[in-house]
DNA sequence: CTAGAACTTAGAGTGCACTCTAAGTCAATT
DNA sequence: AATTGACTTAGAGTGCACTCTAAGTTCTAG
């Protein structure tokens, strides 16, 4: 019977278990990004459910390969749009992950400078 | 004798160079980051460096790795204050090279998530 | 010498992604 | 029943990193 919680949160709950604050949560829901709005207990006050939660932590995926929000609501309307959608759906993720991958060879590639600045001063050869 | 361009050359060329605007080269210098102001021909156009290029390139790979611009102004301030600071611009690249790999890190976690879902719709299986 | 392009400055404007505020409502405790 | 604290909304405010504008100056070609 060791079932994972599968109660519906609250919004703060929610936060902690996401790690953003409400107040990013409020703003996607409103910025569109939340699939199907969150169900509200009490007409009013917000109860995030495990999958609400587990969307939750997926766009925080997009977004920290810096996926801009318009872009991730662009994947959200597909997905609202059913079936018909994934080849597109399948295509935005496929080009985005050729821009993460441009990221990622960016980032190294300056890392690698850094740590070759970083030896230069371990070295003590350097001035700037 | 085939030496290489050192000749100074304009703000536009210095954008062309280093892949940058106009716009932001000037705000770069007003904003402390250009170790010394850079030199002016006609005592108002700038005159861009070989040295002064390369700087901006370097400045360029601190903020692809989003090293804040009060951060690289603080590594500049250093950089001026001269050869006790050397430790110091250690210790912040150090710093900064460690931020710069969990970020990899995070990246490269979300890129494997999405990898994930991209799988999952290749093989035709999701809803989402 | 003149026209036009490129440059200069200070400062205002932009876009993004939150983040906060105000004014009020709801829930739990005393 | 009243207080306290978490929640609600719409909308304003913030911080970052540019980006653009206006008004004027300087360089280059003809």
């Amino acid at each position: 019977m060791t079932i994972t919680e599968t109660q519906p949160v609250s919004i703060s709950e929610a936060a902690e278990l996401t790690g953003m604050s409400t107040h990013a949560l409020r703003y996607y829901e409103r910025a569109g990004l939340m699939l199907n709005s969150v169900d509200r207990a009490s007409s009013t006050h917000r109860r995030y459910t495990d999958a609400d939660i587990r969307w939750v932590e997926f766009l925080t995926k997009l977004r920290s390969t810096a996926m801009p929000i318009a872009r991730v609501r662009d994947y959200v309307d597909l997905v609202r749009g059913g079936n018909d959608t994934f080849a597109a759906r399948l295509e935005l993720l496929r080009a985005h992950r050729e821009t993460v991958i441009a990221q990622l060879e960016e980032m190294t590639r300056s890392l690698v400078a850094i740590d070759h600045k970083i030896a230069l001063y371990e070295e003590g050869i350097l001035g700037s």
